[in-house]
DNA sequence: TGTACATCAGTGAACGCGCGTTCACTGATGTAC
DNA sequence: TGTACATCAGTGAACGCGCGTTCACTGATGTAC
């Protein structure tokens, strides 16, 4: 809509796609707002024109790293859809978007890394799509199927963020004080969450 | 040992006491090799005496900040110890060490995030004590005493880490997507990794 | 026990870089008449 | 349909700061004789 016509370019875009791209290689540190202008064919002060500075291009790139996260997770999701949801079927879903989540961060380290920096200012909208919300989903459906109780639900979130998140930084960044087997120990985290939902994995018919 | 009775100061020493002040306070990013110096008494080209650059310096800090929280870790398992090792002695020792390292993350945010902050030297020498190396004996002691079969002795140490370190980030960084009531994800978190063990809880006699 | 000397932990001044940010400006866009 | 003008996204040069690092040096320590 905004078009190939413009001024100089639909800036404030470029300049995310730009940050989103350097952030891929060289995480949050790559983020300077001088490389960013020049690589995207515009002079520094032109970024003051979309950004207050360089602390709002950050928490905006970081945003969109999250909201890349997000969207990996409903593709996953989608990808084991099934025409009528049942408690089986609901459980897959949750042990896929698991997967997705530390898959993600595997694949993409340093943009996982930029998702989660800490920033200095906050967004102005939240996230959207949101990678927290596709987890409430999964477990909306777990309750709707009565794959778990009503009471079990209220936790159920941050026992299956805290896992995925949690070995996904340990992948990400950690000197790894033994050398881990990602596959492994991806089944084994994703298989606890659903062991302590009281879920039955059905993770012996996949592996 | 090396006493007061010194050149001009332990600098070694005394830097990273310095750092780790700073660092508790400001996190990785406050590791500044000029304020650390002048800090410390000291003018800025005195740091290189005892450490190849600011590198060294904020990798010799993170480690020391990684050797506090298994500090933290041993004497909370230190806490519950048992005349004789029993099941549920194990289990609670898990349990003491899993709530101690997220109630270290959330006491000390800054100095969590020092502790597993990215750095770009490798420390000379092992972490000294280690938090992994607590974690696999409360292992080692719930296979020894019966609590878990070898086969899920392999994979716990990841589910318990995971899940523990995943929460405590999440308290420590994230721009929460929701309040979170600390306790209670602590609660949840802990006791869903003894779930996934397939180890009785019994914090029922405790909440 | 005293003296000469090697060692080495410190000083202090300076370097040079890269950064975010500012400012007066220019030139294209789009609208009122 | 043309012209005048307000708007605003851009330029380009410069500022100033804080940083890690370097270098020739100084002065205290400890050891050999």
């Amino acid at each position: 809509m905004a078009g190939d016509r413009y001024h100089h370019g639909s800036l404030r875009t470029a300049l995310v796609t730009a940050a989103l791209e350097r952030a891929r290689t060289g995480g949050p540190a790559a983020l300077n707002l001088r490389e960013l202008a020049t690589g995207t064919g515009v002079s520094p002060a032109a970024v003051y024109r979309h950004f207050a500075g360089i602390d709002a291009l950050i928490a905006t790139t970081s945003q969109a790293a999250r909201e890349a996260l997000a969207r990996t997770l409903i593709d996953a999701r989608h990808r084991v859809a099934s025409a009528r949801p049942t408690q089986a079927g609901a459980a897959r879903r949750l042990d896929a978007v698991g997967r997705a989540y530390i898959e993600f961060a595997v694949a993409e380290p340093r943009l996982f890394e930029t998702a989660f920096t800490p920033c200095a200012v906050l967004p102005d909208e939240p996230d959207d799509p949101s990678a927290w919300q596709v987890l409430l989903d999964c477990v909306a459906e777990l309750v709707d199927t009565g794959a778990i109780g009503e009471h079990a639900a209220a936790d159920a979130p941050f026992i299956a963020w805290s896992a995925v998140h949690g070995l996904s930084n340990i992948l990400v960044n950690a000197p790894a004080p033994t050398d881990i087997d990602v596959e492994r120990a991806t089944g084994a985290v994703v298989g606890g969450v659903l062991t302590a939902l009281g879920i039955h994995s059905d993770r012996r018919r996949r592996g």
